[in-house]
DNA sequence: CGTGCAACTGTTATAATGTTGCACTTTTTT
DNA sequence: AAAAAAGTGCAACATTATAACAGTTGCACG
């Protein structure tokens, strides 16, 4: 239950999910939202890994120590933590990941490598316009986008740095 | 070689159609690859609609007609077709568009609109050029690009257009 | 030809992912 | 304290996707 995936550099993971966990918790109090146990305990797992977790992993680990959950437990808290944009869903993968720009308001662009696995969020505004643009062109109304990139890293380019 | 798909705009959907399966013929001749008569089916099925149609919607209008389909068989076909680049699979939804525009080596952009659930797909070089150069600021080999824009289309800003 | 391989198809079963509905508990509001 | 709202546990179910294997068809090559 320690630091392990490092996406792309290495850095003390444990104290990257602290600081999530302290943002979710002042978000929560902000927004008069309730991250409850069950909700924090699984923004944690999420968390702790920066490849993408299953909602099928997430009740996996949670039975393994001794929380009796059901799926729709799983997927509720996910939910949750979803609208209060501390996770995302990366729908190419069925899969959730911490949010790494909570607060930002922004439009996440997703690098997966499909070697490790890990995946590396980022904003970047000129994608961002160009995307509202391209919208605007058709005279579409655009509410949520989905920007998932599949690839191969920079550490898996050369190494064989699959962890 | 243009099937161009109009959503939004009244057209002649049959010829729209007729024109992707010659599309998808001269494509497959060329590229010595099959397209048997449950490809070819599949492929009318999915163009026949502006909204995405999931593998099982696919499965139900074969077997409207007799067809003693089951999942692999669409799921095959879906594949082939994918791989050809003959229809795209949007993640968000679990399901299948006809792609328009074959042979162009293209990024799709899919347009979803959350009240009638029909899709444009189009392609924008500044969005391509955007993600490419964001992707390379992180040293990342992108491969495969998912861009899904969900919200409300031009009809269904103003009228109750709920084809 | 015909025979043998590769690609395609059919079929059964099962895995993986996600949802509904309802009873019950906890928290918040009044 | 009572009523309302939000959250949880649980069972059943719905939807989406794949595995494994047998049979069949088209096609290259001798």
């Amino acid at each position: 239950m320690s630091a392990r995936a490092l996406p792309y550099r290495p850095h003390n993971h444990d104290a990257c999910v602290s600081q999530a966990l302290a943002d979710a918790r002042a978000i929560c109090q902000q927004q008069s939202a309730r991250l409850t146990p069950t909700r924090e305990r699984v923004l944690e797992l999420v968390w702790q890994s920066h490849k993408p977790l299953g909602a099928y992993d997430v009740l996996a680990k949670l039975a393994a120590e001794g929380h009796n959950a059901a799926p729709p437990t799983v997927y509720r808290a996910l939910d949750f933590l979803q609208q209060h944009g501390l996770v995302h869903r990366i729908a190419s993968l069925n899969a959730f990941i911490g949010c790494a720009h909570v607060g930002e308001h922004h439009t996440g662009m997703f690098l997966i490598c499909r070697v490790c696995g890990n995946v590396l969020e980022l904003t970047d505004a000129s994608v961002s316009t160009a995307i509202r643009n391209a919208a605007g062109a058709e005279v579409f109304r655009a509410e949520a986008v989905t920007l998932e990139v599949a690839g191969v890293c920079p550490g898996c380019q050369t190494e064989a740095n699959h962890d």
